[in-house]
RNA sequence: GCCGCCUUAGCUCAGUCGGCAGAGCGUCUCACUCGUAAUGAGAAGGUCGUCGGUUCGAUUCCGACAGGCGGCUCCA
């Protein structure tokens, strides 16, 4: 049969091959596999190989300039790769340099990927000076290959290779520890870019010591990789701190401190009308709207049990005539206080109680991020109190509700993530429980159709949840909505209802939070609409642009009449040329520009400008008033 | 919190090999009144993030702190 290549010695886009499936070199042996299929280097097992492979090169540069560096991992990733390395010193700008440069000297002299098969001893002798790979081997023979964030890239099931770069005259010049499979040689690296530099935990523990770990990209031609710098330029250019910024939305003032957001007046209406309709919508579903306060005494997160899990994130409490106070970091116990505020009776479940609360955590100074991650924000938060029959129901009702919500707001890029107990001590409840409350979420859960991704260990403490995921503009995820399954604070805060039987029981509580936080949601949807948010949102919906200062007062009255309507718009009475005010409103990615001059004087008309471009001319004013009154409440994007 | 990098005008960024700082945009004033992305002229605006050290002299060198950026860990 002969080797995998010759099957495929024609295509050069071709890296690897599938022989039954498995990925493998091009160098090895057909045998008697019964399919062979291509792998090209296009595909997307193809970037892994050439990533990976780039991966590879990058290693042996940094091993023949640093040749204390210790190999870590050096797995693909989305759209490129990293490798760990264990360092004295941390890489320098100009380090990185260097090594870029030493990679496409090896890219250029066309080593050769070549496999072994070895023997557990043979690689802990041949590794001996690599104490991460050696700790791999061992891993490996515990079975606990995939326990490592990327280490099964590496180990993996079932034999040990080792993959040697052979110079061309056969010498071996560098060799790793890895699964493959490789491309040919390193000469069918079209296009490599090394991106970053940071420090991440080995085997991503907090406990274990920091590597110094290098990102790259690589791609199957040079355009693609110029493509793909030129996606992240325009990343970069939705991102909602620079938004906020170019906007006027809202700002992170150094004197209140870190993580903590004011919003200006245009950021003010995004957050208001957001508001808005989110509690209608929570009152037409069925929710109470209340009101709770933002500090409580200590007792209150005793009660709840949240105190020693919370206490490091927590502001330190505030102490007053023998008291201490915490801001609270959660709603849940007030909420609680509100059901137990009186008798309840089955008749009332499910209530469901919604507020928007304010809650503050002290976030690690290394985590705080724009607005999508603060240390001050404002959850929409709701707790609904049903019977334990009522619960699954109750999550699937609002589960859907939150898919709508996001649906309203044109959200699509998301996924679900179940996230459940482990065998950590930090979870209470008994395991029956848990595995009560992990059905009924998963069950819902699955029948939305929607991706499913299991999270073990990332449950709160006291119940499981399913959270939906979102993407920010350069594919960064922030977890938004969650909904949790409570059975432990009903117990602790000892919630009855009468039930039907006139026997006292103990409800469910089901937490949930539609947006996450409204600063995160503003700041995933900025990114979302980069900064074109659709008319009803749209902090300003529209601007009246005179085309000389003789128009003014025509526009003036126009705009009248569309304030009347309930239209947010402005008139651009300055002494700039219309040009340049078309500009501003351009920038400004307000959704209707209404022109007029002499022409639409006489007509009785206007003339719309759109920020995308369009344009329509010598609109009746009724119509066009009509026009914007209509997509303002169709919430459509223009 | 950990690792690296960064902090000069409202914004984006030059610059000073240690000798009292500069541009463009924005803002303000004046002139221009113009048909779908930048009219022209002039002016104001910075104790060079904060505090301490070295020095005759620090925005520049050193340290601490604060804030930011990219990751890691953690999380809505």
């Amino acid at each position: 049969m002969g080797k995998a290549w010759e099957k495929f010695a024609d295509d050069p886009s071709v890296i690897a091959a599938r022989l039954d499936g498995e990925l493998v070199d091009l160098s090895r042996e057909v045998g008697d596999a019964s399919t062979v299929e291509p792998v090209t280097i296009d595909s997307e097992d193809g970037r892994a190989i050439l990533r990976h492979s780039t991966a590879h090169v990058m290693a042996q540069a940094v091993q023949e300039l640093f040749p204390e560096a210790k190999l870590g991992i050096g797995p693909p990733v989305e759209n490129g790769f990293y490798y760990d390395f264990d360092v004295p010193e941390p890489f320098k700008p100009e380090d990185v340099e260097a090594i870029e440069s030493r990679m496409r000297k090896i890219v250029k002299e066309g080593q050769k990927f070549s496999r072994r098969v070895v023997s557990d001893a043979e690689a802990r002798t041949e590794l001996a000076d690599e104490p991460y790979k050696l700790e791999l081997i061992g891993l490996k023979g515990a079975g606990a290959e995939e326990s490592a964030e990327g280490a099964d890239v590496e180990v993996g099931a079932g034999e040990l290779t080792i993959y040697d770069n052979l110079k061309r005259d056969g010498s071996p010049a560098w060799k790793d520890l890895c699964r493959g499979p490789h491309l040919p040689t390193t000469k069918r690296i079209p296009a490599f870019k090394l991106m970053r530099t940071a420090a991440a935990y080995w085997r991503g523990s907090e406990k274990n010591p920091q590597l110094q770990r290098v990102y790259g990209t690589a791609w199957e031609s040079k355009e693609a990789l110029a493509e793909h710098l030129h996606r992240l330029e325009e990343a970069e250019r939705r991102d909602h701190r620079r938004l906020g910024r170019e906007l006027d939305l809202f700002s992170f003032p150094d004197e209140i401190g870190s993580g903590m957001a004011v919003f200006h007046p245009k950021g003010g209406v995004l957050k208001r009308v957001m508001e808005d309709y989110v509690r209608q919508r929570h009152i037409e579903e069925g929710f109470s709207y209340v009101g709770t306060p933002h500090i409580s005494k200590q007792g209150l997160f005793e009660t709840s049990g949240h105190l020693p899990y919370y206490a490091d994130t927590m502001f330190p409490p505030m102490e007053m005539e023998g008291a201490r106070y915490y801001l609270k970091a959660m709603n849940c116990p007030m909420h609680n206080l509100i059901f137990r505020s009186r008798g309840r009776s089955y008749r009332e479940l499910p209530l469901r109680l919604f507020e928007f609360g304010s809650v503050y955590r002290y976030e690690k100074s290394g985590v705080v991020h724009g607005l999508t991650r603060v240390r001050g924000m404002t959850q929409d938060d709701s707790h609904s109190y049903v019977t334990p029959e009522q619960a699954p129901g109750e999550v699937k009702h609002l589960l859907s509700f939150v898919l709508s919500l996001l649906a309203d707001f044109g959200l699509d890029d998301f996924y679900l993530e179940l996230s459940t107990r482990d065998d950590s001590d930090k979870f209470i409840g008994s395991p029956q429980e848990w595995a009560v409350a992990t059905t009924v979420l998963e069950d819902v859960a699955t029948e939305t159709g929607l991706e499913l991704v299991p999270d073990p260990g990332g449950a709160a403490y006291y119940g499981p949840k399913i959270s939906v995921q979102a993407r920010d503009a350069i594919g960064r995820t922030w977890q938004m909505s969650t909904i949790q399954y409570d059975f432990n604070q009903p117990a602790r805060f000892e919630l009855e209802y009468q039930g039907a039987d006139g026997v006292r029981q103990q409800p469910v509580m089901i937490h949930s939070a539609k947006f996450g936080s409204i600063e995160r949601f503003i700041g995933v949807l900025t990114e979302h609409y980069a900064g074109a948010f659709p008319p009803w949102l749209a902090p300003v919906q529209a601007v009246a642009i005179p085309i000389a200062e003789r128009h003014d007062a025509y526009l003036r009255e126009i705009v009248a009449q569309l304030r009347g309507n309930g239209i947010r718009v402005e008139l651009d009475a300055g002494d700039d040329r219309m040009q340049k005010k078309i500009r501003t409103a351009q920038t400004q990615k307000i959704p209707f520009m209404l022109i007029a001059g002499d022409r639409d004087v006489e007509d009785g008309a206007v003339s719309f400008r759109y920020r995308n471009g369009d344009q329509d001319n010598g609109v009746p004013v009724a119509d066009a008033i009509a026009r914007i009154v209509d997509a303002v409440a169709q919430r459509t994007q223009v």
